[in-house]
DNA sequence: CGATCCTATTTCCTATAGGAAATTTACTAT
DNA sequence: ATAGTAAATTTCCTATAGGAAATAGGATCG
């Protein structure tokens, strides 16, 4: 009667159990849908039926509204009232712009931030994930590594300025969503990676400046690989409905 | 499919709309809750009673328990596993710091690009509005006029700033909300109109530079004022548990 | 053929019920 | 008297039920 597969596995991990408490299925229900809209998995725009979610989840309804509700303070899903919730949209060519224009005020400061806050440890791990991703291959699943990569990236940044406003503010916009959907058939991971290393350096060595820098040159540069794309007519803008 | 005409029709009718079709309790419950907590009639801390909030607004639980899974994704209340919610603690000097500083990163710019974009007619209305607020009398209804009248200035600005980016990031922030919790018991002294007006000039006049430098000015005295008043010891630090 | 209205089904939203965890109360033993 | 424990009560959390709105399907009319 109740979530079957989710009893078995609380049955196998059953010592875990005893040491850490169950955590709410809200909780649970809401990083799944979370982990499924940042990796495209529930499609922009897209309308959510509340009841077929909670069948595929092996749920009831309540903890997918609760979840829902969360994730509607997030920004990441809005509500119609009366119709349920849909994905929050992605945006156009001129949007994403604006959207460059804000990461520019903000990014470069948060990798100052971190250039003077990140400790040796925390400074060479940046720069070991920095190399480590970014493959560049073409098929689908190398494409939705390299966004995960480079979300991941910059939200370490983020993480390592200490202010979560700055933070929260950069999770909300999903950057790598617009940016890999608008965008995913340019070489971007190929090309952003030794950009990203540089400024993981510039971290490391603790140079503000340096980092600031590097990373205002990473967004027009990468602005400016999207721009050559829309020249060159290999993608068609898409009208938002 | 949506035909001007139309569309005006709608909105000629729409207050009669507001009249019949209601919009979900959840909505109300969530405006209630948040009006209380602004107003200290839910003590920062303190734990709610699901059960007994519901009772209290004539309500079920679900809606109540959807709107704090809202508010808990806004950081005004804290999910604590099995039992329920406590109310979120006042923001303490070091995140109000963090919130500055990220305000400082983005609404100098948006003065600037406000200045640049505002058309004459919007810039006579941002004069007039900075003009026409800021009583700065101490009983409680002044107090929270003039909340509501910075953060409309504040966001009138963003909006003139064109870029929804921008303006969403401040306005999910709440930063009003937090010092209005702060300063419940009337204390702000309420310098911040000449400021305000110094702003709109700047603007009216087209210079981005002088904008930019008259809203970094005005962030940066309410951050000293709010350290004065720490000083002063009328606010005590919030000590992380 | 297209538009409007009416019916039927789906889906949302709120209330209620019940099991499980947490808290309080009461009691026992040292 | 106090510490520890057990029973009782409260409260949370999830599932389910049912009324109300919205969508889909179909028929009638222009």
């Amino acid at each position: 009667m109740e979530h079957p597969d989710l009893i078995d596995a609380m049955n196998a991990t059953q010592a875990a159990q005893r040491l850490t408490a169950r955590q709410p299925l809200v909780d649970d229900v809401h990083a799944v849908l979370v982990d499924m809209l940042m990796n495209h998995a529930l499609e922009p725009g897209s309308r959510l039926n509340i009841d077929s979610m909670a069948r595929n989840l092996g749920v009831s309804p309540t903890p997918v509204r609760e979840a829902l509700a969360r994730m509607e303070a997030q920004g990441l899903v809005v509500k119609e009232p009366r119709r349920s919730y849909i994905v929050a949209p992605l945006i156009g060519l001129e949007d994403l712009r604006a959207l460059i224009d804000f990461r520019l005020l903000i990014e470069p400061a948060a990798a100052a931030a971190a250039a003077l806050n990140a400790s040796p440890d925390e400074a060479t791990a940046l720069q070991t994930f920095a190399r480590s991703g970014g493959s560049g291959d073409q098929d689908a699943t190398s494409n939705r590594l390299d966004m995960v990569y480079d979300a991941t990236f910059h939200d370490i940044i983020a993480k390592l300025s200490n202010n979560s406003w700055l933070r929260e503010s950069l999770l909300r916009a999903r950057s790598h969503l617009h940016m890999y959907r608008l965008y995913h058939h340019a070489k971007q991971a190929a090309a952003t990676k030794p950009e990203h290393v540089a400024i993981a350096r510039a971290i490391a060595q603790g140079d503000p400046d340096a980092a600031a820098e590097a990373m205002r040159t990473h967004l027009t540069t990468a602005m400016r690989r999207i721009d050559d794309v829309f020249a060159s007519g290999e993608l068609k803008l898409q009208k938002p409905r």
